[in-house]
DNA sequence: GAGTTTGAAACT
DNA sequence: CAGTTTCAAACTC
């Protein structure tokens, strides 16, 4: 089953199917958001009833679904947020009629950025009430136990801003089913720490060519040479932002040219001038801290493109009104064409042999 | 696999 | 802002 929303704009129409998000699906010329001139228009045509006073507010439409609207500078932008319907298993776990890994697909190629987009607009409109640790949690029938831990930065997925999918933790809140508690914790946590949803890793100062750590590492009993240490655990130098006590983490480091010897550091390919960082880190990305990123030619870019030929893939199915199921289909098998490709080159950079 | 150590994040 | 607590991952046995 899948929910269609019509919405007049002008002459012409948007249509949206399901997605998580509005901009994942809307055409190309409508980019992201649908602009109606005046809250009556929104309302007659989508049966929304926004308040010219409430910058931001989840509306109930015709049919059930539920849409994000944001007042942006007089203009009004509807996103979709849950036009996937849902409904509770025996367990009770919210799921989806949506194939679960043409969810996790879709979750997977909204970069980071482009899901906190929607985030911050409601921060600068300041349509959340603000909120404070995990006592801002909404607790109820639907929401017993304790804090939701895994919408707290000790969650790498919601750390790095994703949805968690088939992980193991408990009571998760980080999910759709809670979206809008999830956005308070998410407010909240920038409101603690403005660059917490940034990359740990990123380039270091101008004219500085070698990646550094953004906040800095503040170990003090590991001498920065295990993988409890950030720095080290991204393959970098501490740099002079970092807090850390008895360091041995810089170039000149005995203790570290000893252990960049050893030959458990050589499948990394080496250490010097962190090249070879994990890319999930270096794009704020989950860290998968036991499976290392090998050293391949399936570099970030080349998952961009994977990404956008998916991503594309998506669309065309969407344009041609493609069913669900098809859709899952064409996006799959675009999937298994990229890594054919993929492996194909990597293989052939290698040197072996290409069936 | 269980227990310990560690440091980031959250909390006070 | 500093000290404490909580948490999950790294590490050790």
């Amino acid at each position: 089953m899948i929910f269609q929303v019509e919405l007049k704009e002008g002459g012409g129409t948007l249509t949206s199917n399901n997605a998580e998000e509005a901009t994942f699906q809307t055409p190309p010329a409508q980019e992201s958001s649908c602009k109606f001139p005046s809250s009556q228009e929104a309302e007659d045509a989508s049966g929304c009833s926004h308040k010219e006073n409430n910058p931001m507010v989840i509306c109930q439409l015709k049919g059930g679904t539920q849409m994000l609207c944001i007042d942006n500078s007089g203009t009004r932008e509807l996103k979709a947020l849950h036009l996937v319907p849902q409904y509770q298993d025996q367990n009770n776990y919210l799921q989806s009629d949506v194939p679960k890994p043409m969810t996790a697909l879709v979750g997977r190629l909204l970069p980071v950025p482009a899901k906190l987009n929607l985030i911050t607009q409601q921060l600068d409109t300041g349509a959340l009430p603000p909120t404070v640790g995990a006592s801002a949690f909404p607790s109820g029938p639907t929401l017993p136990g304790p804090p939701k831990m895994t919408l707290a930065g000790y969650c790498d997925c919601f750390a790095s801003g994703d949805f968690c999918n088939n992980c193991n933790c408990n009571n998760c809140c980080n999910n759709l089913r809670h979206e809008i508690e999830r956005f308070k914790a998410i407010k909240a946590c920038l409101d603690r720490n403005p660059e917490a949803f940034q990359p740990k890793i990123g380039p270091g100062s101008l004219g500085d060519a070698k990646p550094r750590h953004n906040r800095g590492c503040n170990c003090k009993r590991s001498g920065c040479l295990k993988n409890y240490c950030e720095c080290y655990e991204a393959k970098i130098m501490c740099s002079s932002i970092c807090k850390c006590i008895g360091c041995k983490n810089y170039e000149e480091s005995p203790e570290r040219k000893t252990l960049m010897t050893m030959p458990n550091n050589m499948e990394a390919g080496g250490f010097e001038g962190g090249h070879h960082l994990s890319p999930t880190k270096f794009a704020g990305l989950p860290k998968f801290r036991k499976e290392r990123w090998p050293s391949s030619c399936i570099s970030r870019e080349v998952v961009e493109a994977a990404c956008a030929c998916l991503l594309a893939q998506g669309e065309e199915a969407e344009k041609e009104r493609c069913s669900e199921c098809l859709a899952e289909q064409m996006i799959l098998e675009e999937f298994g064409r990229c890594l054919s490709q993929i492996l194909h080159i990597e293989f052939k950079s290698k040197g072996l042999k290409v069936e």
